[in-house]
DNA sequence: TTCGTTACCGAACACATTGTTCAATAAGAT
DNA sequence: ATCTTATTGAACAATGTGTTCGGTAACGAA
């Protein structure tokens, strides 16, 4: 990829991040973004189709990075429902999300995250689901797979949420804990 | 209130639901709610300062109307957190949600709900705080009671969208129970 | 029915934002 | 050194926003 591409993309997502972190991502222009970039207009419009564009490659390459450095640790994920939560995937997210991105952050705070969240939905979704069996003996038999699968994956959602908007005040141990123990 | 004003209010309503149910709100334009509710642009903005105020009173009046006709009916809610959850606030409102409102269902599964999210969140809140007393005996001591809190507002609201999402499938008793096996 | 009030109309308006085009330029790759 | 390509800046039409205003008609109260 050519050095100019990738120094305007680059500059592109953090003016972007400033402006997030600032306002809603509705009441962001296409104006503001590139001035403060300090690229022109139709430089933009070469890189991302529109402002909906920008947001979800946002949103993939955030990701994408979670679960890439999770991989690259060496982590192997049979133990994602260990009992105290020790060593499981969710202590590792919350750990990750903590030390490293405060882009990621900011997406979680702002109003309109529901496209980042869906994407951490469903590969979440997709990890719980490969993994459901091992948390037999504990669910109840009357309540089918599919429900506990979403409610899995909302509650630590919801979790992260709330850990995120109270300004991260717990340890990720702590917190993975609380999720464990009401999951 | 003059009929005239009664009756260009509810046909902005009737038009942003039916164009609610069609697309996003971010991509519904003033201009195709005034052609939907026959209407002129003018009298619009005398009635509603932007989109978004439009957003914020459709939500309020609907939120207003789940919890009136809630406590119209005479229910006290004393017993929120009986075990099987007959006869709780929980089950009430998936019973009243089925029936009624058309409207909030289409709130509940378009993308930008977190508005009514919200007003539906900040009031079980409440709700909860009076009475999570109740519900101690149940709950481990060793997670605080604004994280519990938040968790079952959490799980409910989830909960709901999981079955608004999903086409109204099960009973609502059924979902009640559910969601209360899961909290 | 009458009369004063007020909501609606509709057309026009300035303004902001969007997304596109194009030739010129400068920075890349090889 | 040369070919390629990203960026620029300015201009552009198109769309959406929110306001203004005189004229009209429906309203509520007497």
């Amino acid at each position: 990829m050519d050095r100019r591409q990738r120094k305007t993309r680059e500059a592109i997502f953090n003016a972007f991040t400033e402006l997030l972190s600032k306002k809603d991502f509705n009441q962001i222009t296409v104006g503001e973004i590139i001035d403060r970039a300090d690229i022109g207009r139709a430089t933009f419009y070469s890189h991302f189709e529109t402002k909906d564009f920008l947001l979800k490659e946002f949103c993939e390459e955030l990701f994408c990075h979670i679960f890439d450095t999770e991989n690259d640790e060496g982590h192997d994920h049979h133990h994602i429902f260990n009992c105290d939560g020790s060593d499981s995937v969710f202590l590792h997210l919350f750990q990750h999300l903590q030390k490293n991105d405060n882009n990621i952050l900011v997406l979680l705070s702002s109003q309109n995250n529901e496209l980042f969240l869906n994407y951490f939905r469903s590969n979440l979704e997709l990890l719980i689901e490969s993994h459901l069996s091992l948390f037999d003996i504990r669910k109840s038999k009357d309540i089918p797979d599919f429900f506990w699968k979403n409610h899995i994956v909302s509650t630590f959602l919801e979790t992260l949420k709330w850990w995120v908007g109270n300004g991260l005040k717990e340890n990720p141990e702590v917190i993975t804990e609380y999720f464990f123990k009401v999951v």
